[in-house]
This record gives C-alpha cells, structure tokens and sequence, in this order.
DNA sequence: TCTAAATTATACAGACCTGTGTATTTTTAC
DNA sequence: GTAAAAATACACAGGTCTGTATAATTTAGA
C-alpha cells in the first residue's frame, strides 16, 4: 500500500530512510534543484518507483529533508545545551551551536534559508517548514531571554536572530567562522543593552 | 565579431542590453536554475545565437546579471545619499535603501545570497562577484564609521552587515519589512554602543 | 508455509536543458 | 554604396529532468 510520508502511521522502512538521507545530503550539498530524483533512488539503493510510493513526488521530499534537517537541529542543541542549566548559557549557546556546526562539514549555509533562495513559489510546502524552523529558533530564544529576565525578550531573540542569520549566510560567502564570533559578542553587547529585570 | 561582455571594449549593444535585463528579471525572480537559455532568449526577442556570441554561455550571462544588479545597487544608494551630508545619516541609508527596495518589488530576497545559495561549485565566476559587493557595502559602512568617528568602524560595520543580512533574509521569509525595521533600530544602539570619539 | 505487501528492474513518455552549426538577413560604419 | 560586422532562423546533438507503466521478485507477518 503506498504511503505518504509525514501522513502514513506506518514507521519508515529502511528504503525510505536511506532515500532521506542521501536526499538530505545530495540536497544539502549539491543543491535541491541541481539534484534529480533518479540521482538520489541510485545513491540511495532505491528503486525510484520506491521514491515514488513513499514520497508521492520530489517535493514531498524536499519537504521531508527540510523536516529531518529540522529534527536533527534540536537533536544536537539539546545535546550541547544539556549539561547548561542557566538560560544564559543556553541561549549563547544557540551561537556556538551555529559555530560548531560551520566548522568540519563542507558547510554551504543554512539549509532552511538555501531552500527559499532556490524554490520561487511561495506557496511551495518546504517553504512552510522552514518558515516554521526560523520561527521555532525566534521562540526558543525568547522562552531563554525571558527566563534569564532581559527587558523585552520577544524583541532581543528577533534582534539575535537576525544577528545569526545574517552570520551564517556571511559566513558561507568568505568560508570563514569570523562572523559567527563577531555575532556571538555581538549578541553579548545587545544582552547587555536589554539588561536584566531583577527579581 | 564574437565579443565577451567584460573584456570587449565595444559598447554593448541593444540586443546585449536587452539580454542583460530580461535575465536579470527573470535569474532573479524565477531563480538562475529555474531559467533556460532559450526563456531568456525568447523573452528578450533575441536569438540564442547572439545571446551566446555576446556572452559566452550562461556562466557567464550569470555573472553578468550580479554584475548589472551590483552596478544598479550602488546607483540607487548613491540616489537616495545625495542630500545626506553627516555621514551618520548615510550609515542610516543603507538600512532604508534596502526596506525600500523590499516594498514594491515581488521580493526575492538578496540575489547575492540567492546565487550563493543556488550555485554548489565555490569556484564559479558569479560567487566571486557576489563576494565583492558585500566586501564593498562592508567597507562603506566602515568608512561612513570612520567618518562619525565612531570607535572600531571596521567592527561596527562588520555588525551592521549582519544585521542586514539577516534582516533580508527573514524578511523574505516572513514576507514583512518587520526584521528591516529591527536591523534599523538595533544598528542604531550598537553605534551608540560604539560611541563616538569627539575629535 | 502461504499470502499480501513492498521493492525491484526496465522501459518509456514528454519535456526541458546547454551549446553548436550553418546559411541568411539585417544593421552599422566608412 | 559597399564591405564588414551583427543578428537572425532553424535544426540538431546529447544530455537531463519528473513521473508513470508493467511485470517480476523479494520481504515480512500470520
């Protein structure tokens, strides 16, 4: 029976899986319109009639990359942040997290800010979840900077997203980590701006 | 005579203009990958034969496009500077040329970061012109800092550019000018945290 | 073991892609 | 007006793309 993903209750198969992530690799690195179907059901080791009754189509499978790119993000914040149990700490280390994450990887930039760049409709469904990614990231910040008591944490977490945006897709260009850590300090100085309500 | 845009010192001629910006609309808002040689030849009423005796290949009709698309960017800064004098007002310019430019337009976002975002070879032509226009709205920042006397220019400028960056690239996202408008606020309290240095 | 679901291999349709070849016509420059 | 440059129309090569059709095979559960 064919299934579509993210609809279906039926866990994933191991084809499915691997067609996931050779996608998400071949999308990630390569680009998701320079990368074909027939591409990934090959690397994969995947019949692509298999793509297709698990997928329905390609852009059902962007969506999903864009959704496995978002549950593996959270996976390794929580994992760095786990032993930090000040909201401070944890929110500086969404920066370190962007950091460590440039390094080691052949880094091409936010996978989420790639997407919107190739994909034109705007009405195309991965753009849903990347917007959603973006506005998980902002709250997430902002639950921090409210339990850490800054004045208006709503508006510091937009100010350090932009600030993390801005760094990766910079970053990206001159292949250089310089402006995770200038964003980084940066996002101490805009702390310290906002202060802090004491109890 | 086949010339290539960039090197011939003839100036371009009409069907040469009207490739450059029939391909800059359509790279831009469609997306470079999305975009045939032969869309771009048909839309511009010019055969795919001059297309490719004027430029070379679509490489380089790429690069041309960032190049046009630079060139226009500075013309429209210069434009909207003329009056300013104080060179604080002209650091502010920056941020109100780019949420101006958001209005109006079908926004696509930065097509600098768009092609950086689209192009997987780190090698090709069109990055490093891409590369080049933010390097020089970077060191014009930095010299309007300089100008103001702010401390660190070169600093604050390399955070206002991220600020920028990120701005546009949530604004297109979020489909508002709401993260100019906090890149605008937020540039200016960093340039108060970088005080000035009174002559 | 037997049955039903999942996956496979293979071929194909129809469209699009970049780039070239060639002969003809138009435009430009002197 | 004439010669050279530019642009045109058209066809073509050799790929790639998404998606589908079909029949055979493998896997997994009762």
């Amino acid at each position: 029976m064919d299934e579509v993903e993210g609809i279906g209750k039926r866990r994933r198969s191991k084809a499915q899986e691997r067609l996931l992530s050779t996608a998400s690799e071949l999308f990630y690195r390569e680009g998701i319109g320079a990368t074909g179907v027939d591409t990934v059901s090959e690397r994969a080791s995947v019949s692509k009639r298999t793509l297709y009754n698990r997928y329905g189509g390609k852009d059902a499978l962007i969506s999903a990359y864009l959704r496995d790119r978002d549950e593996q993000w959270w996976a390794y914040l929580r994992g760095v942040s786990e032993g930090i149990a000040d909201p401070e700490g944890r929110l500086m280390m969404v920066f370190d997290a962007y950091g460590e994450w440039l390094s080691g990887h052949d880094f091409r930039g936010c996978a989420f800010a790639n997407a919107q760049a190739e994909i034109a409709d705007p009405g195309h469904p991965a753009l849903a979840v990347a917007r959603g990614h973006k506005e998980r990231i902002e709250e997430h910040m902002a639950t921090l900077a409210r339990e850490a008591k800054y004045s208006k944490p709503e508006v510091l977490a937009e100010k350090l997203l932009l600030l993390l945006e801005g760094a990766v897709a910079m970053a990206v260009m001159r292949r250089t980590s310089g402006p995770l850590e200038t964003a980084r300090s940066t996002a101490l100085e805009l702390m310290d701006v906002h202060g802090r309500r004491v109890q």
